[in-house]
DNA sequence: AACATATTGTGAAAAATTTCACAACAAAAC
DNA sequence: GTTTTGTTGTGAAATTTTTCACAATATGTT
């Protein structure tokens, strides 16, 4: 990424670029900033200022063309940059993280999951290999990964977090409730599934 | 909820309430502000702007008791009113939602999972039976649930959705990256998985 | 060809959020 | 009992984000 983009507008660039992806299949050729912005619930002049970002013009009285929109916001936001990780806990969660095929299209590829329990180690989801845990540090350095995502439980999440960070993963997308402690070259992006609920509940419902 | 908190501090509360549990579970009677804000990488004085919501004085050099913190942070982000939903979906993210007991103490009851598979119909999971999505409009009147969480595959998102919309559900938890349209009294949020990845994403690797 | 209309692009204003700075204070140390 | 220290609470400043307003413009209509 050329641009420290804000979080907020990398967000909804995604939220833009699943409605490109809409409209491409539904061939459609152009939007309107009015048009995406009624589906969101935001302002019109919002999805002008981000679309600045990706050097795409728009035509007056016609809107953006959306096989180019969507063009720029894969590069803008790196799909092309594929990026390995690993996901570590094949519970429920791990496993749906795994079939997830989105994450290709996006530049995540899942190269393999970890568990320790010797059940599952050796089982493929998604042609993606089960190992066990112990054989991860090997593995990452020898495949140079450094991205995990985490789907361990709460309990086990920081002493896994230390074993990752042993290991020399530097990015954690960290899918547990628990808030890691880490050293501070170690990234963590916590997923935070109960905050995102609440900011949606507390809003409404009662 | 009283207040109408911004999505953002609803996000820091829930990480706040994550700490508490720690301490709690590690015997830590009190915490302070410098303390929290370093583990988040936030500032300190945002912290204590953050506590000012809950009513909850602090004392000078000593910082928080955690038990009033957490007791604080669950009343006001409404732990205690108890919200049942259904899960529509039944894959491995439906399945995962379902086997994630923190959604109970954080106050989202799941009743049930709906599916339109028959294999799956009539399984249990964590106690919760799966039912055939034809059940739903009247488990939903039955039942006076009005919050589905959408886990089903992109391409029937949509659909499903208009189908819940019909059913009188008026809250949508959107795991898909599709993004719905729904008239204005149903309200939608937007897990968009993909979007939180790339903030992380974009922010440091490449 | 003139006019009406829908849309972009953008500067300015407004609102929200974060950071800074520091007085007030309570506990601990001396 | 006085000093030192770490912390809260909070106004003010800075920054970021969103909204507003409107000129410029391209398309369709009469």
């Amino acid at each position: 990424m050329s641009k420290n983009i804000p979080e907020k507008i990398t967000n909804r660039l995604t939220l833009y670029h699943s409605i490109t992806v809409e409209y491409m299949e539904a061939g459609i050729e152009t939007i309107s900033s009015p048009q995406i912005a009624q589906r969101l619930g935001i302002d019109d002049s919002q999805v002008r200022k981000d679309f600045k970002l990706l050097n795409n013009a728009g035509k007056c009285r016609v809107g953006y063309l959306v096989k180019d929109l969507k063009d720029s916001i894969e590069k803008t936001l790196g799909f092309a940059h594929a990026k390995d990780a690993f996901i570590v806990g094949a519970g429920h969660l791990g496993l749906a993280l795994a079939k997830y095929d989105s994450f290709n299209s996006y530049g995540l590829n899942i190269l393999a999951l970890f568990d320790n329990d010797p059940q599952k180690v050796d089982m493929q989801v998604n042609n993606k290999q089960i190992f066990h845990i112990s054989k991860l540090p090997n593995l990452t350095k020898r495949l140079g990964v450094d991205i995990a995502i985490l789907t361990v439980p709460r309990q086990n999440a920081q002493q896994v977090a230390d074993f990752l960070i042993q290991s020399d993963i530097k990015y954690i997308w960290n899918f547990t409730p628990a808030v890691l402690k880490v050293p501070p070259e170690v990234k963590v992006w916590n997923e935070n599934l109960m905050g995102s609920f609440l900011q949606f509940a507390c809003k409404d419902i009662i």
